[in-house]
DNA sequence: CGCGCCGTTGATATTATTCAAGACCAGTGG
DNA sequence: CCACTGGTCTTGAATAATATCAACGGCGCG
């Protein structure tokens, strides 16, 4: 199932009716790009998937990094055209959710209306989120922030939360994350260093995410402790 | 009217109902805070809006501006709580839209609701274009991307896309692009003095849009010519 | 007036990028 | 089997970009 909860059986069977494909995509091949035309969303069944936007530059920025039980698709709504492209970080498997057909089907389903509402604005939040990242932090929290959002997904998905493999090159990592691929590289040597994760070319221990975290906490610089909220 | 086109008058009528307030927000005054419980999307008439996160530290980073004609609040739905805050510029002048309202009349509504998924997506466009620019480019880039963007939204409202009033202060906009007050203050004099644009305080006129262009078209390296594709 | 906030500009320090070299690995073809 | 290639990753040194620190002028407002 490619939902959350929430649902009766028989919501479920007619939202089962519209997941016509599944489609396999194999490593580094696109789902879509940037520019197709939209009609469908897609919900990660196994594998991991990156979104790259093309900058004015012609330059590709990586600006997600998707792994099971996650949608992708969104951004092609407003215009019916992708405004990111999808591609297969390894061999991965996704549903097709035709749009139209979800849009008509949650006129009848309150709940899945909802729902989708629901994941669009998340979707919000998470990108808001990466912003306030990309706009606030140094580099070295930019990668702590990075690798606990990571365990953190990780985590939620059932997985373990302190090892795991990255499906991103050093390059992707930095397009990311608004650093070039030696900074990356630095930082994880570092953060060994210092022993804060064990790095074996992408196969990642985190060691002491208390340790991350306080470098995900600070600024470029702190404010006097007076003025910061008590959070 | 708070929607775009495309409504019969009866469905006009029956989505006027629905906004019961006007809300005057005075400059400096927040609609809502980040952590709020969410319920109602906010519509804006007249002024402006910044919209900021907190950021871990405690932090206040601008994520969004948002002038007439334009609306905020989307980030609440996910989890019924606002993750950013949004604070008038100006004194400004909302519609409330409540959402739980605005939900049930979209289930029969199919344009109302349609409308609302391309302007949730609309959104997820932005903050995803706005993250590449983040990760992508450099100060001045940033500033050249900031003005044309301003002036590219002022004229889609009728307004002048040459000359306009900025509503943010220095720290707001070094904040929403990820720069220091100072780097922001040192590129408005250097485009001043190459001609680009004319700064008064927060009087601004595009002097050569051509040239700001130029500027935001460029990397902070770029690829060789024959790997980037045609655009 | 005096105060706080805003904006500008200069000097300096810090950070991250750029350039460069080499190691490692997987795939490919002789 | 082995050399060759291209991609990835690491590390060092030099450089450029931006942050930081500091001083000052202007403006609005109580």
């Amino acid at each position: 199932m490619c939902l959350p909860v929430g649902f009766t059986s028989d919501e479920i069977d007619r939202f089962d009716a519209l997941v016509v494909h599944r489609i396999k995509v194999n490593k580094c091949k696109s789902l879509y790009r940037s520019g197709d035309s939209f009609n469908t969303l897609y919900a990660i069944r196994s594998g991991s998937l990156k979104t790259t936007v093309l900058t004015d530059a012609g330059h590709e920025q990586v600006t997600g990094y998707h792994i099971l039980g996650e949608l992708v698709g969104f951004d092609g709504i407003g215009n019916n055209r992708h405004g990111a492209g999808a591609i297969a970080l390894e061999d991965t498997e996704v549903c097709a959710l035709p749009f139209a057909k979800l849009e008509k089907l949650a006129q009848t389903m309150p709940a899945l209306q909802h729902t989708m509402n629901r994941m669009m604005s998340m979707e919000i939040r998470r990108d808001q989120d990466a912003m306030a990242m990309l706009g606030s932090m140094r580099a070295e929290g930019r990668i702590a922030v990075f690798l606990l959002d990571l365990a953190d997904r990780y985590r939620r998905r059932g997985y373990s939360s302190t090892e795991f493999v990255l499906r991103l090159t050093r390059k992707e990592i930095g397009s990311y994350l608004g650093l070039q691929l030696e900074t990356v590289s630095r930082l994880f040597s570092r953060f060994q260093g210092e022993g804060l994760v064990q790095v074996e070319g992408r196969a990642l221990k985190l060691l002491d995410p208390i340790g991350l975290k306080r470098i995900a906490g600070q600024l470029l610089s702190l404010p006097p402790a007076g003025l910061r909220p008590a959070t």
